[in-house]
DNA sequence: CCGAAAATGGACCGGCAAGTCCAGAAGAAT
DNA sequence: ATTCTTCTGGACTTGCCGGTCCATTTTCGG
C-alpha cells in the first residue's frame, strides 16, 4: 500500500526518470542518475520498483505512452471536418517538430521492445487507441460524404497511422519533419481520392 | 593493411555479430558470444575493431543497410508501371513478413542511434538511396502519364517511405503486416488519384 | 499516543563484460 | 631463409552499476 508520501515520491521516481531518458537515451542512465535527480536513495527506487530498473523503465514508458495521444487533443477526437483534420495534421507536426529527435518512447521501447511483454501491451495499447480515434473520423468524414464510402475505415486508419510513425522515425534519424508532412499529404490525398485502390 | 586471411576473419565477425544480434537482441550480445560463435579470440576483435563494441556495431549496421535495398531489387530498380509497381509491393510485404519481428537494422539504429554520428549517416545514406529510388520510379510514371504529373515527385516518394518505415514499425511490435499493407494501399491510392493534394 | 506498516539513508557486495597486454604463430615479401 | 608485418590465444585488470541489507525515521489508523 502507498501513502500519500510514496505516491508523491513514486512519481517524482518516474518523470525524473523520463526527464533523464530523455536528455540522455535510455542506455545512458544509470538507477544512480536517476537518485541525485530525484533525491531519492537506491533503497527508494527498489522500494517503488521492486523488479528493479526494468520494471522503471517500464512505468516510464507507460506514463510518456499516455502523454502522447493527451497531446494530440482536443484535434484528435473530433475529426469531423477536413479542417479539424488539418488542425489535427498542425498539431501533430509541430508536436513531433518540438520533440525533434529525442522520442522517449521510441527509446524506450527500442530498447525493452520485443523482449518485456509488458512493453509490447503499452505499445499495442497506444497504437490501437490511436488507430481507433483515426478510424472514428474516418467514418464521420464518410458519413458527412467527406470522404469516400467505399473505403475501409479501420484499414485506411491503419494505413494513415503507419505514415505518421514512418515520418516520426525518419524525424528522428533526419531531424526533419518533411518526411513527416509529405506522409501526412499523401494520406490525405489518399482519404479525399476517387476510391480505385485495393479497399 | 589487411592480408585475405585478415579480410575473411573480419568478415566472419561481422556476420556472426549481425547473427548474434538477429537473435538475441543488441543489448545481450557480448563479445564473448561473438567470439564463441565466430571461432575468434578477443584480440582478434580488437585487433579488427580498435574502438571496440561501438565500431563492430556500426560495421554490422553497414553491412545490414547494404542488404535491405538489395533485397528489394530488381522490383526497386524498375518502377515503370503499376504491375511493377505491385510486384515491388508484394516482394517488400512479403520481405518483412518473413524477417517478422527481427528487423537487425532497426535495432542496431535504435541502439546506438543518435550518439554515433557514423550510425545516423548509415540510415541518412540509406534512406536517401531508397527515397531516391520511389522518386524515380514515380518520375518515371509521371512520364507516361499514369502518375498525375503535378505531384512532387520527391515529396511523395517521402512520404510512401514514411507510410513503409511505419508499417515495418509497427510489424515489429505487433508481428502483423496489416499496417505495413495497408500504408502501401493508402499510399499507391495516393499516387493515383486526382491531384487534389497540396503538392 | 502507540504500534504496525511504509518510507528512507546509505554502506556494501558481487558479477559481469569491456578493454589491455604480451607472447608467440602464421603469412607476405624480397 | 630471414625479416617484418599481421594475426591469434588467452590470461588479467578494472570499473562500473544493479541489486541486497539493515538500521532508522516517518506516516497513519484507531
Amino acid at each position: 500500500m502507498l501513502t500519500r508520501k510514496g505516491e508523491q515520491t513514486r512519481a517524482r521516481i518516474v518523470a525524473g526518470a523520463a526527464d533523464e531518458i530523455r536528455e540522455r537515451g535510455v542506455d545512458e542512465v544509470r538507477l544512480e542518475d536517476v537518485m541525485a535527480r530525484t533525491r531519492t536513495s537506491k533503497s527508494q527506487l527498489f522500494h517503488y520498483f521492486p523488479d528493479g530498473k526494468e520494471q522503471l523503465l517500464l512505468a516510464v514508458a507507460r506514463h510518456e505512452a499516455d502523454r502522447v495521444l493527451d497531446d494530440q487533443q482536443p484535434m484528435l477526437g473530433d475529426l469531423t471536418s477536413w479542417a479539424a483534420w488539418e488542425r489535427w495534421r498542425e498539431r501533430v507536426v509541430e508536436r513531433y517538430r518540438e520533440q525533434g529527435t529525442d522520442c522517449p518512447l521510441t527509446i524506450v521501447m527500442g530498447h525493452l521492445g520485443r523482449r518485456s511483454a509488458g512493453a509490447q501491451s503499452v505499445v499495442d495499447g497506444l497504437m490501437t487507441r490511436w488507430q481507433a480515434a483515426l478510424a472514428d473520423g474516418i467514418r464521420h468524414m464518410q458519413a458527412s460524404g467527406e470522404m469516400p464510402g467505399e473505403l475501409d475505415a479501420d484499414r485506411a486508419a491503419a494505413g494513415l497511422l503507419a505514415g505518421v510513425q514512418g515520418g516520426v522515425l525518419l524525424l528522428l534519424s533526419s531531424g526533419r519533419t518533411e518526411h513527416l508532412e509529405a506522409a501526412l499529404d499523401l494520406a490525405f490525398t489518399g482519404l479525399r481520392g476517387s476510391a480505385t485502390g485495393r479497399w
